[in-house]
DNA sequence: CTCTATGCAAAAACTTTGCAGGGAT
DNA sequence: ATCCCTGCAAAGTTTTTGCATAGAG
């Protein structure tokens, strides 16, 4: 998974904020949210979304809204679901393929809301 | 769908702001935001939300984030899915049955983010 | 009485926008 | 010269909280 390939293909021109974004996400194997990697981020926060949803517009990235109001931001480097527990709000990507048969569709992201086993147990 | 029935068996006392709620939220075929009801209900948002998440936390209603950054709440009258498309922001139920291996988690809602037919043709 | 629900106003949390300056081609 | 990107500050949007009052059992 190369930046520049990412990219070329795109209406997108890499600048180093862009590039700072994108290589954070890459290297993670979870989703992200603003607040889990401004810390990383030495541009403004305006300067972050803006890129956000620019990415977005262009297929880079995919976000989903967690349990905890925050959205979260990911590069799907294998095709994958998400399940968020609205008890203890933890996110966990799974990779269990699931069939849908929504063949006119372009399904981007599936997001599972439920109770996650620890949860249950309580 | 009785409304009595629903309250009777959880941790709830049927107020008349309750009452209003749920006939909304039961007599609706799709999940509706805030906004979407605020012109039928002659209560508070405060009273509104604090109720809302009662009603969650009772497993009596269940709500999503859509692509228009707003919270959309719904009672399951029957088990289904939502498609959110991320380009014009439609809501759809899909009632196709999908398949989870996730024998451990409890399951609440599932929704599928993505491009819908329509806007997949322009 | 006691406990929970409500209204109002203010606050909070996250994200977006306006505007002016900067960089690249 | 033009076009897009960026930082800063301010505004926006939806949801939550504090507090005092009202209501139910």
């Amino acid at each position: 998974m190369n930046i520049e390939n990412i990219v070329n293909t795109k209406n997108i021109k890499l600048t180093s904020a862009r590039k700072t974004i994108l290589e954070i996400l890459i290297s993670s194997n979870k989703p992200l949210s603003y607040e889990d990697i401004k810390s990383k981020l030495s541009m403004d926060k305006a300067t972050f979304y803006r890129n956000i949803t620019k990415f977005e517009e262009e297929n880079v990235i995919n976000s989903f809204e967690s349990n905890d109001k925050k959205r979260y931001f990911e590069i799907q480097k294998t095709k994958h679901s998400h399940f968020i527990c609205t008890s203890c709000s933890k996110i966990e990507c799974i990779h269990e393929k699931l069939d849908l048969k929504l063949s006119k569709y372009q399904i981007d992201n599936i997001i599972i809301k439920g109770i996650c086993p620890k949860c249950l147990d309580k």
